[in-house]
DNA sequence: CCCTTGCATGTTAGG
DNA sequence: CTAACATGCAAGGGA
């Protein structure tokens, strides 16, 4: 049988232990079964959030008008919210004479702050009721319970009297939470609700609380509805509806972040019933939350919680992202020791501009036209603004009129954010400390958020990392997209910086589990993710990063996608796009083991993995795919070395040191990489590949580790393509003539893009070249009769040698001593040596120039029909890119678009430049 | 030449 | 579509 336990997890009060109530529970932000020992202190809480939110005149008790403010906790007084409206001191509410606000009052405030989310779930009693924890940060009880001391007080009221304990028979219980709750279907998006939810029933529902004893006017009933309405589905199970549980089947009463989902609206616009049936629709379909979830270590940590919460006193409307996510311990240390009490008003993520040298600090606008003192004068005003320590710093507040509107300023805060070393991507927190009416500043550090590590990548992707929640927003962002590409995008757009410093409260280092209930929160709410994701490489390029910390997510993200591995069970589809087939899965894949690659001498490459268990280091076929646990006894490839008990191959130095070198070329290898990336200069792959090349040269003695392969580096291990299986040297398997392999068929597309270009810039010139001398007439003529052939040369000066004779013969040769073969490994720099040495080279700078030839001519000479049939490499994009005619670019335009089609089909590579898959050829 | 200041503009999220 | 926001940029002042 479900018991009841308290919605905090670390009271550990569970039924019959303690005495219950229900109210507005302060960490989920709805309603909650809290028992009385911890509801107090967190309904003091959520009645400042409440209170906070309105303008109703909530400010103080009703009885005796002590103020109320969210430091209430830490002032040490007890506030409660009366069952007819309003909030009454703990004194007030002892007292039978005080005073009680209408009931208008309930109207108001629920009619403004419970189109939250609620959220019933049902379950059959044979889960675990601790497993089955189906929401975070929110009490669960049953409601079957019976004879169970349940204030509802907070709630629906007693007739008239303040947090009446209401001993409940079950079945009024049971029709309380027919109220509220009806089963949900996982798979049905909040969006229904309008419909599964029609106003009329809920209302009739009501209308049983009537015959209850449950006073509740229309205007509540409103309210419920509207919390109905808003009812996030989240995982549920069994059942269909709450007339049909039968005792052992236990509504679970589950309350996740009401606000968090309802903020950025207006709070106070009080909607009718009708009008909130398409407001529930703007609710983010919540993640699907696991019955895991919220697991029983970030329950502990609930106290510690960073929960975003409802700002304080928000005379406006404020974006979530604002919301202070100041945890109670950081407001003590905030507060210290005195008595003052911490007002969280409002946070911001640094931009690149806040945090840059321009000493300004842009304000949300909502934010300091609530919390900072109103100007009027575009100069604003001086503010001190206190930081943690104590020190008080002075800005200056000002607006600039921007669009008919404002934007706000906090000028001069260089110093500050250089004192407390704020970068981009941190945060500051605003807060105010009552009642002295001192502004202070705090932060939060976001730099250990931004690299994930590999296995928390991999715990993404397993859709295990403190949630399965984000797994599942990022899941289902990928659902229709093909393959693994999609699936990292997706992981990429979860990198953004903004979601990084969302992502910070998922490290489990951090003590903030607040993600990890599931909760719906913009940082994990599918759309924002997606949203997001659309940043990468417009916004991002401005934020947060700086070059090391570009490199490090380029490493890890690199190397993510080294480690990936089809999802073990799922078959693909496969499909065909432009004549290649595309593998589609429907799951997205999983992390494999990451394993390191080694050459030896004689070419033969190695896959070292190492053991789960004894941690020794196996020797495997390179083409091998580990799934992410692996051990010895997975070894059935060296029967011999198949169990822990059998030594390494290697001597443990060497081992260590095989390791080292592999630690330091993938490092160097990534740098080049990284180098070549942001170096728009050379913009070229050949670099990447000429460094890959070099380092796997570089470490070619006997057996040499190297990142994942040494003739580019972007090929993942194991692959098994001609890139790849060439070894360094350039001896191995060659292309054949008629090979019709994805780079083979690039190389020959790009061919003959590269002789269209050049054939139509010739005709351009000519164009041009009769243009002009019609223009200049006799004046054209005579100066061109000395200066003209100069002039042609000038404007090519390749064209003489490149159509020469010599040429020619040189391109047959080559072409002849290559016999077709295309060594992939050809070093891209060594073309002026590969002319003088034996056997001569089919370099890049050869083909380039090639290249320039008429395509007709270079057909006839090679005896050449069709490009189908060629045997050709391509030159250089930092070659071919140099020269550019005037009326170029149209012919350009159509090549890049080419390129880009021909880079989706080179091997599944990226490309992100025109020549990071380039291979060279060599004439051996 | 560098820094500050004020405004303009492009981008994005929210309604 | 628009308000909000991040950042670019030009003008002006001072070293």
């Amino acid at each position: 049988m479900a018991t009841r336990r308290c919605m905090n997890a670390a009271c550990g009060v569970t039924e019959p232990g303690g005495e219950w109530r229900m109210g507005w529970g302060l960490r989920s932000g709805g309603f909650a079964m809290l028992c009385v020992k911890c509801g107090l202190a967190y309904e003091q809480l959520a009645f400042c959030d409440i209170f906070h939110q309105t303008e109703s005149g909530w400010r103080e008790c009703s009885s005796c008008g002590k103020l109320l403010h969210c430091g209430c906790i830490a002032s040490k007084s007890s506030f409660d919210l009366l069952d007819t409206g309003g909030v009454q001191c703990i004194g007030c509410m002892r007292n039978p004479e005080a005073p009680f606000m209408p009931s208008e009052v309930v109207q108001n405030f629920l009619s403004q702050h419970h189109q939250g989310v609620f959220t019933l779930s049902t379950r059959s009693s044979k889960e675990n009721d601790t497993d089955t924890a189906v929401v975070s940060r929110a009490c669960e009880m049953s409601t079957t319970t019976t004879d169970s001391k349940i204030d509802v007080g907070a709630f629906v009221k007693g007739k008239g009297m303040s947090n009446v304990d209401l001993v409940q028979s079950e079945s009024e219980i049971r029709s309380f939470g027919h109220i509220k709750w009806e089963q949900q279907s996982p798979e049905v998006g909040i969006a229904s609700f309008s419909n599964r939810y029609p106003g009329p029933a809920v209302s009739s529902q009501i209308s049983q609380l009537d015959e209850k004893d449950f006073v509740i006017d229309k205007s509540i009933s409103e309210s419920l509805a509207q919390a109905c309405l808003s009812m996030s589905l989240g995982n549920t199970n069994q059942g269909s509806n709450m007339e049909s549980f039968s005792s052992a089947e236990r509504p679970l009463l589950a309350l996740p972040m009401a606000c968090s989902v309802a903020e950025g609206k207006d709070e106070r616009k009080s909607l009718s019933f009708f009008q909130q049936l398409p407001r529930a629709r703007f609710l983010a379909k919540p993640p699907k939350i696991s019955n895991r979830a919220f697991s029983d270590a970030s329950r502990s940590a609930l106290p510690y919680m960073r929960v975003a919460r409802p700002p304080a006193e928000g005379r406006n409307q404020l974006l979530p992202r604002y919301w202070p996510r100041i945890t109670d311990q950081e407001l003590q240390q905030i507060s210290g020791d005195s008595n003052s009490t911490i007002v969280p008003l409002f946070e911001k993520v640094l931009s690149a501009s806040d945090a840059g040298r321009i000493g300004r600090l842009v304000l949300p606008k909502a934010c300091a036209e609530a919390y900072f003192p109103p100007i009027s004068q575009p100069e604003g005003v001086p503010l001190t603004i206190q930081d943690t320590k104590g020190k008080e710093w002075h800005f200056q507040f000002r607006f600039w009129p921007n669009n008919n509107s404002r934007m706000y300023v906090l000028e001069g805060v260089t110093p500050c954010i250089q004192s407390l070393q704020l970068q981009a991507g941190d945060t500051v927190t605003f807060s105010r400390i009552e009642p002295a009416g001192k502004l202070v500043m705090g932060y939060r550090k976001a730099t250990n958020t931004v690299p994930l590590q590999d296995s928390q990548i991999s715990a993404i992707a397993n859709g295990t990392f403190g949630n399965e929640t984000l797994f599942s927003g990022v899941n289902e962002n990928i659902s229709t997209v093909s393959g693994y590409s999609g699936f990292l995008r997706s992981l990429k757009g979860a990198m953004d910086p903004y979601l990084s410093s969302q992502l910070e409260h998922m490290n489990a280092s951090d003590e903030d589990s607040w993600h990890k209930g599931g909760m719906p929160n913009e940082g994990l709410q599918l759309q924002p993710l997606q949203k997001r994701s659309r940043n990468i490489g417009t916004k991002s390029r401005r934020l947060l990063m700086d070059t090391e910390d570009a490199l490090e997510l380029r490493l890890t993200w690199e190397e993510a996608q080294e480690l990936l591995r089809p999802p073990p069970s799922a078959k693909p589809s496969i499909f065909t796009i432009e004549d290649h087939e595309v593998e589609e899965y429907e799951e997205p894949p999983v992390f494999g083991k990451k394993t390191i690659f080694t050459a030896r001498s004689s070419g033969e490459q190695d896959q070292w993995a190492q053991c789960d268990d004894c941690l020794k280091w196996r020797r495997l076929p390179v083409d091998v795919l580990l799934l992410l646990k692996w051990t010895c006894a997975d070894n059935t490839w060296d029967p011999k070395r198949s169990s822990c008990s059998a030594p390494e191959e290697l001597s443990h130095k060497e081992m260590q040191n095989l390791l080292r070198q592999y630690e330091d070329l993938r490092r160097q290898r990534m740098n080049a990489s990284f180098k070549q990336t942001s170096s728009e200069l050379a913009a070229s792959g050949l670099d990447a590949l000429a460094a890959a090349a070099v380092l796997g040269d570089a470490g070619n003695q006997a057996t040499t580790p190297y990142a994942t392969t040494t003739k580019h580096p972007r090929h993942r291990p194991g692959c098994t393509c001609i890139v790849c299986i060439q070894p360094p040297s350039g001896k191995g398997p060659k292309h054949d003539p008629a090979c019709t392999c994805n780079v083979c068929m690039t190389v020959k597309r790009r061919f003959k893009t590269l002789m269209m270009r050049k054939k139509k810039r010739q005709s351009e010139r000519e164009e041009a070249e009769a243009h002009k001398k019609l223009a200049w007439g006799n004046k054209e003529e005579v100066e061109g009769s000395s200066s003209s052939p100069k002039g042609a040369q000038q404007l090519d000066p390749h064209q003489e040698n490149e159509f020469g004779p010599e040429s020619s013969k040189s391109i047959i040769e080559q072409l002849e001593t290559s016999k077709g073969h295309i060594d992939l490994n050809c070093h891209p720099g060594s073309n002026e040596e590969s002319q003088t040495a034996a056997p001569p080279r089919l370099s890049m700078m050869g083909l380039l120039q090639d290249a320039y030839r008429p395509l007709e001519t270079y057909l006839k000479q090679n005896g050449l029909t069709s490009l189908a049939s060629e045997q050709v490499n391509q030159g250089s994009p930092s070659s071919f890119t140099a020269p550019q005619a005037p009326g170029e670019s149209e012919g350009k335009a159509l090549d890049e678009g080419h390129f880009a089609s021909e880079e989706q089909e080179d091997g599944g590579d990226d490309g992100d430049d025109d020549g990071a898959d380039m291979v060279t050829s060599d004439a051996s």
